[in-house]
DNA sequence: AATTAGCACTCAGGAGATGCGAGTGCTAAC
DNA sequence: GTTAGCACTCGCATCTCCTGAGTGCTAATT
């Protein structure tokens, strides 16, 4: 992307564009130089307001739809906008009561937590929220069960220091015995409380092989289908809220615009990496800056959250460019605060 | 609802309701006398079906969207279709392929097979699937244990006789200890396993209480925490595949139409309780016989799926009311059993 | 020099008018 | 009983016209 040249504003550009970027925010109707003369933040006449505008044009912060409308933010004037006008927003006690609700109820799943943070960010919002769950590979084991169910299968059951359980099934080669995987079962909880899930394979084949083919008669046949079951899902998973709020969304009046953007959201995996690579603390990305088509029209905004200081997962608002920018910026702020307060003190005290 | 008259129609009706359903089907646009006389099937000149159309519609089976336009079937037209005149369409080698390969990779987990069932149908329907997750609540109890995490809080983890693991975490009373736990885990565990998931609150507080209160010293402070783990969530999961597909549809080209209906499908548990309620086999309802404004225009097959003789879930597809009737319920047939066939053959030798 | 009033101009979008084509129902002939 | 023929209907696309909200520019005002 070409560096855009950054024009150095005066007070009443400024004060044009901010009105300009918060009466569209509201109307989803491009703006013009009468409305605008009227407003009490405002006391110029539209003439001298044409005036400005067209230097505003100029600079590209603002554009026109069509030769004579009014105009709308471009999204140099959006990121100007957001990097220097946003005002902290004074957060309505009726938002703030229901973030604080999602903490009250007693849940003590991490992941349980998470989903109903998307839910009711979603609510809040009217936009689409986006969070990516806890990091479970970083988890630590806290224990290894196998409960077999038949003689043909049985379930491996690994159990983490946060709470998170993982399940998998799998085939018992006939020859086994119940004693031997009980065994197994030992000397991997005995060797590997502690360790994280994601170097959990690594270590059994690294460091417990040895002892483990001392003491299992089939060891190659049991870990043949048995280490299939340690291996945990890679991926930390994606949680939505409010996935047709976008309906609601005047840009998105058109059906081709929503099945792109339904689209993109189905696709996890881009998701899931775009989301992921975010450094802590709130982030806005505007309309191309998201690098997707499908996304073109929207504006995301993320937030990360952590227990103590290790970052956890990642909060996103999926909205129109045309968002309320420090509403859902306060919004976030407030939320992932509460929220890393909580898990700090619910997990943290080991 | 009014008991509609059944009229008996004439051969020639018959062939020309089940050509103007065939053909609406397919096309979307209302089909005219004079495109009808063209096909093979009919060598009837256009004025003499135009004369056999007006019977049909004034017994209420098509019906004109105004004056000069061609017909469309009724509700009353597409129930006489599918009653009457759907022909066992012979199933394409592609579907036929994409339903074996659901069952082809070595998936153990009853879930994950449902998960993916719902995917793929949506897949190969370009409709949208729900599929109504196996009924745990009657699965048996396999073994239930409980794991502390740290001074305050443990997760319970109960496993079934096929393979699902739930698992909830809760609170420690402080002056609690762990062998205590363990000997209520041991308890339990001797006298519930192979009881139904939905029995076992009943049955604890029932029959296990009087032994509990003789060898626990705290028995009502833990049970006050611990008993709540214990109940299951009561409701079967609803997976959907292809959401997103009833966009593509013409007649969802109005987004308040698409809004009511993927609204309605958040409303779990409507669908839940009206996809549950189904008799084995297969079922079509057309429209307002959905009892539901949002489905006015759609139409819902369901199957049921089972293990052995013992019925576990239904798989429903959701389209337009002017969806491949015939397609979409060969596809279930062979689904479904196919389908039933797998589960019972995993879960059936204990 | 900065601001404003005034004016000619532009354009989107809604309201009518028009024509076309695909359909119908009815009547009379085959 | 079937069909050809014809007058009629209506949706839809196209065109035109009109209005209102906006613009840019120039000249007058502060």
């Amino acid at each position: 992307m070409l560096t855009e040249v950054i024009y150095v504003l005066t007070d009443r550009q400024l004060l044009i564009l901010q009105v300009i970027v918060d009466d569209f925010i509201h109307s989803a109707q491009p703006v013009g130089s009468r409305s605008l003369s009227k407003k009490n933040e405002i006391s110029l006449s539209s003439a001298t307001i044409r005036n400005e505008m067209a230097d505003l044009e100029e600079m590209g912060y603002i554009e026109k739809t069509h030769t004579s409308s009014g105009r709308i933010p471009s999204e140099k004037g959006y990121r100007y906008y957001v990097d220097h006008l946003v005002s902290p927003h004074a957060l309505n006690q009726d938002d703030v009561g229901k973030i604080k609700s999602i903490f009250e109820e007693k849940i003590y799943e991490l992941e349980k937590i998470v989903q109903r943070s998307a839910k009711i960010l979603s609510e809040i919002t009217n936009y689409t929220s986006i969070v990516l769950g806890p990091e479970i590979n970083v988890n630590k084991l806290k224990k290894i069960q196998i409960v077999p169910l038949n003689q043909e299968t049985a379930v491996a059951i690994i159990i983490t220091d946060t709470g998170h359980v993982e399940n998998r099934m799998f085939h018992l080669p006939p020859s086994i015995n119940i004693n031997e995987l009980e065994k197994i079962v030992n000397i991997l909880n005995d060797r590997l409380v502690g360790v994280p899930l994601i170097n959990l394979t690594d270590k059994i084949y690294k460091e417990v092989a040895v002892l483990l083919r001392q003491h299992i008669q089939n060891y190659d046949l049991i870990m043949n289908t048995f280490g299939d079951a340690l291996k945990v899902s890679p991926n930390e998973k994606l949680f939505y809220g409010g996935k047709i709020n976008m309906l609601s969304q005047p840009e998105f009046h058109d059906i081709e615009k929503v099945k792109t953007l339904l689209n993109m959201m189905e696709q996890d995996q881009w998701i899931y990496e775009f989301i992921r690579q975010n450094q802590s603390g709130i982030h806005v990305k505007i309309g191309r800056e998201n690098n997707n088509i499908a996304m073109e029209n929207c504006s995301l905004i993320t937030a990360t959250y952590s227990m103590g200081d290790e970052k956890l997962g990642t909060i996103a608002i999926l909205g129109p460019t045309r968002m309320e920018y420090s509403r859902v910026i306060s919004l976030l702020q407030l939320f992932s605060q509460d929220l890393t307060t909580v898990l700090t003190k619910l997990y943290q005290n080991k």
